[in-house]
DNA sequence: GCCAACGTTGGC
DNA sequence: GCCAACGTTGGC
């Protein structure tokens, strides 16, 4: 079992849309390191954070569990979404997603900040200079970390 | 294979 | 809106 930290914009996908949908393909990933994460590493039933990015503030929102594996993303075929990569046949997709369901919307935000404070999460990938992956590997230990500060019903 | 130019992410 | 820190592209 694994442990990683998603983000989205929340403008264009929150966790209120998670928690609304139950469920969804966690599309439009488009760099190659954070989609091998997805397609070679993340199984089935291993635990996600949310964070939004580009949020008022940005931080960890909730949890989510995967519940799909890899598959190839959709939109790489749609031309008329931005996510549209011509390279892409249907043969030899390039892109790919997991499958993402809702566990916990937590009470508030952990902001960047307060994870920043917490000396126990100083080698979180997130927080690391530059870093703008947008699908990390974490720890089990930092993700307990991220639900005690959330004060999260979930228990790991 | 190098690297300059360009594009993107995302905090602030 | 600025800009640091990347990643990608393409000429050579």
């Amino acid at each position: 079992m694994r442990y990683w930290l998603m983000k989205s914009e929340p403008g264009n996908y929150s966790i209120d849309d998670l928690k609304r949908d139950g469920k969804t393909d966690w599309t439009g990933v488009r760099n190659y390191q954070a989609r091998n994460f997805m397609h070679k590493e993340m199984k089935v039933g291993d635990l996600a954070l949310f964070y939004h990015s580009n949020a008022e503030p940005s931080g960890v929102v909730g949890l989510m569990k995967v519940s799909g594996e890899a598959r190839p993303d959709r939109f790489q075929f749609d031309k008329k979404s931005d996510y549209y990569d011509e390279k892409a046949t249907r043969e030899e997709p390039i892109w790919f997603c997991t499958e993402v369901a809702f566990v916990e919307k937590f009470a508030g935000v952990v902001s960047l900040a307060d994870l920043r404070a917490n000396p126990k999460l100083a080698k979180m990938e997130i927080l690391r200079k530059g870093s703008r992956l947008s699908v990390t590997p974490s720890t089990k230990d930092e993700i307990k970390e991220v639900l005690k500060m959330a004060g999260a019903i979930f228990k790991l």
